[in-house]
DNA sequence: TGGTTTGTTCGGATTGAGCCGAACAAGCAG
DNA sequence: CTGCTTGTTCGGCTCAATCCGAACAAACCA
């Protein structure tokens, strides 16, 4: 219940992110810094979040751009203050995971059914390759109709739209 | 509609599956050697890989233990032949799908909530941190509902019970 | 204007993953 | 028993990613 015990559980969290970030395909570093910002009470410059984890500005500088580019942190370019550039974290971890989906699996599955089309259109004849390329087609053509559905629901929604079906 | 169509259309499938190898966390190989076994009619031992593929023999054996570990292909140890390990290819996409989901996702989620929860026990009083703590475990657990729930439905179902869903 | 703070960009060191070839183990065939 | 085929394991090479420090650019302050 101490001020030390609420740090022990931040970091003990934060090092959770590091580690899913890296299964996400993402660094260590990137999992930090979005920590470290996910728990800051204010947005944060390069200069304090290089103070609060012990990385290189130049590391720092490098991981916020791409992190404001898939959209987990947002880049407040405050005009007025001193320090001119504020890191906030993005806190609805459910967008996060949406974002994830549709920029890694959705673009996935759009370009391999747009090949599997080629490839059919190329193979007239009823030859195994095919119906093996068929086969793939059906599943990938759900997999896109799912993968766009669940990028429109919230979560609560999606659990629920699962909960409640009958098949 | 020749011949040399129908391997031009499997060479760019099986291209396509080395990409998507990679965003899925695994090694170009790894994407190849599965999609040789996908369009093969029969079993391949390591030598016939080695042929099909270039790579080398070290190179497919780690590989093919990698993917019979995942559940991507399986290993069918004929006692009775000449040659004496054969794979075969998982062609049931969507179990892959699954497979990958349960083992990176479910894992990750589950490892998550784990740490919240401890992180959550051990700060009693009500700071910020144990605010933004607990948001995240709302998020996380409906999250390890939805993978539970998705991993037991087939696609077909799946994309059912998302289209026919009213909010 | 000169100095300080902030942020970006560049080159380089380190590390790990992927792949290879060679050595090794284990059956089968003669 | 001696080769021949198959599969695994080991050490090493290469390449890419990560991170760092230094140099640079730009804005603010005195």
């Amino acid at each position: 219940m101490s001020d030390a015990d609420s740090s022990v559980a931040r970091e003990r969290v934060i090092e959770s992110m590091e580690q899913s970030a890296e299964v996400y395909g993402l660094s260590r570093s990137s999992g930090r810094i979005y920590g470290v910002l996910y728990f800051a009470s204010d947005p944060l410059s390069i200069p304090e979040l290089v103070d609060e984890t012990g990385y290189a500005k130049s590391t720092v500088s490098n991981v916020t751009r791409t992190l404001s580019r898939i959209g987990l942190i947002h880049r407040k370019s405050s005009t007025g203050g001193g320090r001119r550039v504020r890191f906030e974290a993005e806190r609805e971890v459910w967008f996060i995971l949406q974002d994830v989906f549709q920029q890694y699996i959705q673009r996935e599955v759009q370009t391999t059914l747009r090949t599997i089309h080629r490839a059919e259109e190329q193979v007239a004849t009823e030859t195994r390759e095919q119906e093996r390329i068929r086969e793939l087609r059906e599943t990938y053509e759900d997999l896109e109709e799912i993968v766009q559905l669940a990028s429109e629901y919230s979560a609560a929604e999606l659990r629920e739209a699962l909960e409640t079906y009958e098949r």
